[in-house]
Order: C-alpha cells, then structure tokens, then sequence
DNA sequence: AAAGAATTTTCATAATATGAGATAATTGCA
DNA sequence: TGCAATTATCTCATATTATGAAAATTCTTT
C-alpha cells in the first residue's frame, strides 16, 4: 500500500492554494510521519527544489517547479504536437480561444492554450483543474474512458454525476457517455462559464488510450452556428493530427538497442488502484 | 549516497530542453537502473503526475507541473511577501523590470517579475537559470553565501569566476564579494543582456541565510542616474521588507502543539554536500 | 549561563526496494 | 493466422535502506 516512494511524493500534495506555508511539525502531524521522518522528506523534496525554505521552519513549493514549468511551455512534446493545429483553429474577430487539456489522475487540467484578438474571460485558465463531469473538455474525456473506471467513477460520484444530468444510474451514465463517443465529440452550452459555448475532441496517445481533449471555446453570440458540424469536424482532424505528431515520439528518442521499433500499450498509468 | 528517495526524485532530472521525451529503457540506460526499478521509478511518478506517457513507452514531464505552478503564481508566499513592494518600485515611463530570484540548488532562478508600460526584453525570464556569476541578481547573492559554500564554488567554478572578473584566487573572489557585502547591493552594467543596467538586494530568510534577491532592471540610456544611490537604497529597504513579511510565516500555520514560537536557522536546505 | 525548543545524527530493526528471471501482453512480419 | 521479437508486468528471495526512539547538537530565549 504505502511506499516510501510514494509518501515521500505525496508529501506535496498538502501543498494547496488553502494552505502553501507548511512546519516541518504540521507536516508530520497531519501526514503521521515521526518528526525525524518528516524533516528527512522535507530535506530530500528541497534538495529536489519541489519545496523551498520560506521561513525559520516554514516550508513552500519550490523553484524547480517553476523551471520545470517553463521547460514545459518551451518544449512539452504534448505542447509542440498542438500548437500548429491549435492556430490553425484560430479564426479573427470570434474571440473564441481553443484549449488543449489533459487528463490526470482523475482530474482534467488545462495545460495549454491559444487565443487571438480579445481573450476570453475564461474561468479556468492554465493549470486550473476543471469540473470532471461539466464542460465539452472533461465529457469528451470521460466518453473514452475504460468501463471500469467510469463505474468507479460513477459510484465515488453520483451526487455530482447526476446533478451534472450525466445521469442517474450506472446505466444512464455509460449511455450519456456512448452518445458522446458515437459523435465523436461534445458540445455543450455555458456548463462551466456563462455565456459561453464548448466543443472538444478527445486526444488520443499510441492507439486506445485518452489522455486528454482539444476544445474550442467562443462567446454565444459569436458562435458560428451554420458552421458547427464543419468546425466540429476540423476540431477531430486536429486532435487526430495530434495523435499522430505524437506517434512519432515513441521512436525519436535514442533506443538502447540502436533499434526504432513501435512499442505496446500498457496499462494506462495515471489510473488509480481500486482497492 | 545515493539513496532510494533521492534517486526516485533525480530521475525527473533527465528531462531537459534538449531531451523532453525518454523511453523507459534509455532511463534506465542513462541513469543505471535495471529495467524493472525504471518502469517503476516512472509509474511513481506518472501516479504523481510529475511525468506523463506522451505515447507508446514514451514519456515527458507531467501536468501536475503545470498545476503547482498555477498554485505558485496565485498564492506563492514568496511572491505574496514580495509583490507589494515590486509594484511600488515600478515608476512610469522607464520601462524597468523588477525581479524576484530564488537560490536553488547552484543556481539563481528568476521567479517571479513586474513590469509596467513597455516590458524590457530580457534575455533571462521567468523560470530560467541565470549565470551564477554574472549579472547583479547572481552577485548579491553569492555575496552572502557561507564562506565553505564560496570555497566550493570557487573550486568547481574557478574558470568562469575568473572570466566574470570576480577574482584569479580564492582570496580575490571573497574580497570581491565582501565589497559587494559591504554596499549592500550590487550594481551591474550589461553582464546579461546588452545595454541593460541592474541593481539587486539580497533577501533573507528568518535571520541569517540568502534565500534570492530582488533586482530592478533599465534600458541604458533610461537608467536614472542621479538618483541610484536613492535607488539603491529603496531596492534595500523592499527586500528587507520581504524579509520581515516572511518572518511572520513562520508563525502562521498551526502549530502541533497550539504554542507559537520562533524556531532557529537550521543548516541550510540546498547546500550540496561536498562529499 | 542555563533552560528549552528545533534540528540533526545515531543506530538497531523492520520494512521495502531491488534485480533476476518468469510471465504476460503487444506488435511486426510472414 | 501464427511465430518471433519486444515491451511491460509480476513474483519472490535477498540486501538495502527507511524508520522511529532517543541521544546529541544547535540555536533561541530568559
């Protein structure tokens, strides 16, 4: 169940808007470690740089995140693969803003986006986690997901599932989401801003898997109705032009063996262990 | 040495600018991993989201990157403690940046800045390392460095010391920053970017130690002069400023056992060991 | 200077990370 | 469709190392 390695990485997590500044004694308090434990993880996520000293005994994130972020927004492959499709997506004077997301463990955050003209005023911006069960964005990749998570899913989140009208049974729920898939993407109307317009495609990694969705956002009143089914369509082009850029990924880095050969599909990482 | 905590947390390390994207076996490869270790190094890490699969047994750094990074611009303490005052160094039509630099690990990192009218192009922005030994934000920090600490990096370093023009000897590299020391700031002319003038302060922690330095950047030929040493010493007064709104962190969060007291300067986090 | 609190270190022990190899899953190619 | 090659996961005995208790150290406060 748990392993060093893993506590000592869970450790950041306590980390939240709520509460950034963290003691050393806090922490072990609310995590259970001894006092010498806890000052040992301290110390090893700060020589890590992903917490930093802030104060006499009090402890924040750290810079290396920071940099790690800009390492991101200067060559994240996921980033590199969308940028092109993303502008072309662009169109001038709809104030629209298009939206490249990803999934992970079971949240849906927005890790990059393009916009022209005037910006939207976008509730989630970059790095904001979005509602799992509201929005074009996450109901798209909600639709790809494996039954058995989305019956984990269901059941950890029923309440917020049906007042979402995703459903009220497992069935209901399974069936919303094959609608989705058999469209191949989701529009919705203001569920997460008002006033606003969504739709998304998902983005797929090697073959089967999701790992995230391609979105273009507009304000109502500039939204192209006649057009929807053509936008619709270049959106799933774009998102499949991404699948295939990153593809190409698997091969490019120096293999061992001095082979280039097209590896599997594992067991999606990123899921979370039912037990 | 090395142990299982720091190993698993070094790994993300390999993801650089120039190498975003490893396959499980050239992590295991590169870092001396047995394949077994690798595949489970990384799925710690993709649980954790600080890697992510980006395709078939390709990965790249993760999202929740971006998300502590979101959680760092809105509510870092750091940049909390330090905003206020960055704001008030901005004077109109100067076109001046200001900069809050972390120390981290053996290099300065910009992490945070405020600009107004016109940004100056900066070759060096948010998230990217500065030279240790170049550029005003670098020398005042090191300025206060413990003198062990200055040893080694005088010993590792001694070449590009010498190139800054911060000494030949060990003894000429202290005395240059003991001068530094002594003003209090430090004052730069072009050593980053061209035609660019740069005053920094450093910023202390609780009593003793550096932890980065605030710094406010001019275009030449904007830089005014009569009133520097004016400048300067508001520059000192900030981040003495920023250095007492810390302080008060250490207090804030709970304490375990509901008393609130001072803790002391323990040796500080960050230091590599010599070993 | 002495008490008190916050860190770090030490050390024996228990926990668990590790590598080797078996197994399963997937892909490429015939 | 089946076989070979390769990737990914699993199992397990063993050695490593993470852990808590307590001592030692460092720093603060009185």
């Amino acid at each position: 169940m748990g392993s060093s390695l893993a506590r000592l990485l869970s450790t950041v997590d306590i980390f939240s808007q709520d509460a950034p500044v963290w003691t050393v004694g806090a922490i072990a308090a609310k995590l259970g470690y001894t006092r010498a434990t806890a000052y040992r993880y301290v110390g090893e996520l700060c020589d890590a740089g992903l917490l930093t000293r802030i104060a006499q005994g009090a402890y924040a994130l750290g810079p290396r995140i920071i940099e790690l972020d800009r390492q991101i927004r200067h060559g994240d492959p996921f980033l590199r693969a969308g940028e092109r499709v993303m502008q072309a997506l662009l169109r001038p004077n709809r104030g629209q803003v298009v939206l490249l997301c990803s999934l992970f463990r079971d949240r849906v955050l927005c890790t990059h986006q393009a916009s022209r003209d005037t910006e939207l005023a976008l509730s989630y911006t970059r790095g904001r986690p979005m509602p799992l069960f509201r929005g074009a964005t996450s109901k798209v990749i909600l639709a790809w997901l494996p039954e058995r998570r989305l019956t984990r899913l269901f059941l950890e989140n029923q309440a917020e599932i049906r007042k979402a009208g995703l459903g009220r049974t497992r069935e209901e729920f399974l069936a919303a989401l094959k609608t989705i898939r058999r469209q191949g993407c989701s529009v919705t109307h203001a569920e997460i801003d008002p006033g606003v317009i969504g739709i998304a495609a998902p983005v797929f990694d090697g073959e089967r898997s999701v790992i995230g969705s391609l979105s273009i956002v507009f304000p109502e009143d500039r939204f192209p109705k006649s057009r929807a089914d053509r936008l619709a369509a270049e959106l799933k082009r774009a998102a499949e032009s991404i699948r295939v850029e990153l593809g190409k990924l698997a091969e490019a880095p120096r293999r061992e063996k001095g082979r280039s050969r097209k590896q599997h599909t594992p067991r999606s990482r990123g899921e979370i262990s039912v037990s």
